[in-house]
DNA sequence: ATAAAAAATGAATAACCATTCATTCGGTTG
DNA sequence: CAACCGAATGAATGGTTATTCATTTTTTAT
């Protein structure tokens, strides 16, 4: 692997303190995605950021801290941009919904490179109290929105016999289950069949709402 | 963590080479929970099988074999359940169906400790390619079995507008998020819950064949 | 322009860890 | 029982890697 500035060209050191944090949070996702969150050295990051040795030290203390603050970075990406769709008021409840799981599927979300960090860490929650609390926390705070988009539909449309807790958790497995696809590729899966797939099931629920159009596998 | 021997207090060298190589890749299992991929050492695993460190290069030559084989060990555990009630005759498509889920949400299957594992090598297959062809060897293997069985119940039960492939992956998709789920557990669900959220999406697709009996989520 | 402060560097250090192999152990055979 | 042989041991080795810090570079303040 050849140094390879992850940003810009210019590097000034004027650069804002949390600019170069975000640079190395971003060397850190595509090492931890080239050679495995075991394999990731200090040397590869600041390699891969085009910088010094002693860089990460210097912002982050440690490299434990560094992964911390890696596993930070994209749940607060992934949920800052679904709270930003549940708050916002121009968009009905359908629209919300239909916004959060194009946003599950949208290119920032699906990168390969994010997937892979995602799957790293969740395999070491059981072993790292920290890693799983900023896990519990987000998937709490998404659920609790979600839940409440879903009730709302519901009432909506008079659907009687929806449990608006068990489609969340339904939806959010299936999605989660749907990134696992899109890392491993082992049918070449797409993002945007497994947008697809995604809304399918929201359309065997919310049968009024969602339409079942054929949403086939079948590549485009 | 203490030394803890794995499997039984006799420990004779005559013991077949087969049940050592088990005994260590459940030690590698159980650290890799513990301590993660990144943090499981020769040291602990051989310490956690009560024996000696030279051990593992004895019987594996190097870590990464180790690995790969703890990889392997857990997928064939996993599609040699499956692949048995696949075959077997005496079991009608419903009931291979009803088994499979059952299967997926079983003890064994369910251990978090091997859930840990799973997560552990998706998250590095993107930079190992033997995890890679491992994982999509299994994937690929399940998906041609429970497409078939998915394709003669749409014949069985005149559902004329099922893709038996989407609820292939639809449901394998669903499987693999509420396994995440399991791991996590940020609420606290259970084994036999997440068997009820699987059902009831098949329930679904197979309106006739799997009730759809409320599968509520509420703590039994 | 100069001094002071801040940021970055990277060689040196110390800790860690996979692997090796000379030695020990235990079961088997004759 | 003695000799043999594969299995197991674990101290020693050597390579790797996170972290440190004296030095250099750049920015900011005066």
């Amino acid at each position: 692997m050849e140094a390879v500035k992850t940003k810009s060209s210019d590097t000034p050191r004027s650069m804002p303190k949390q600019a170069r944090r975000k640079q190395l949070i971003e060397a850190t996702i595509k090492c931890i995605a080239e050679k495995g969150l075991s394999g990731t050295t200090m040397a590869d990051v600041t390699q891969q950021a085009g910088l010094s040795m002693g860089i990460v030290n210097l912002h982050f203390e440690t490299k434990e801290k560094l992964l911390i603050e890696t596993l930070r970075f994209i749940s607060t990406e992934y949920t800052s941009g679904l709270t930003k769709i549940f708050n916002n008021e121009k968009l009905s409840t359908e629209e919300k919904i239909t916004s959060h799981v194009s946003f599950d599927f949208s290119r920032k979300i699906t990168d390969r490179n994010k997937l892979a960090v995602w799957f790293a860490f969740w395999g070491e929650t059981k072993s790292r109290p920290t890693y799983l609390s900023i896990c519990a926390d987000y998937i709490n705070e998404i659920a609790t929105n979600l839940t409440k988009l879903f009730a709302e539909l519901k009432d909506e449309g008079n659907y009687t016999s929806i449990d608006p807790e068990l489609v969340c958790v339904c939806y959010t497995a299936l999605s989660d289950g749907l990134w696992l696809d899109l890392l491993v590729t082992p049918r070449g899966l797409k993002p945007d069949q497994a947008q697809r797939i995604a809304m399918h099931y929201l359309g065997t629920q919310f049968y009024n709402h969602f339409s079942a159009e054929k949403s086939s596998l079948r590549r485009n």
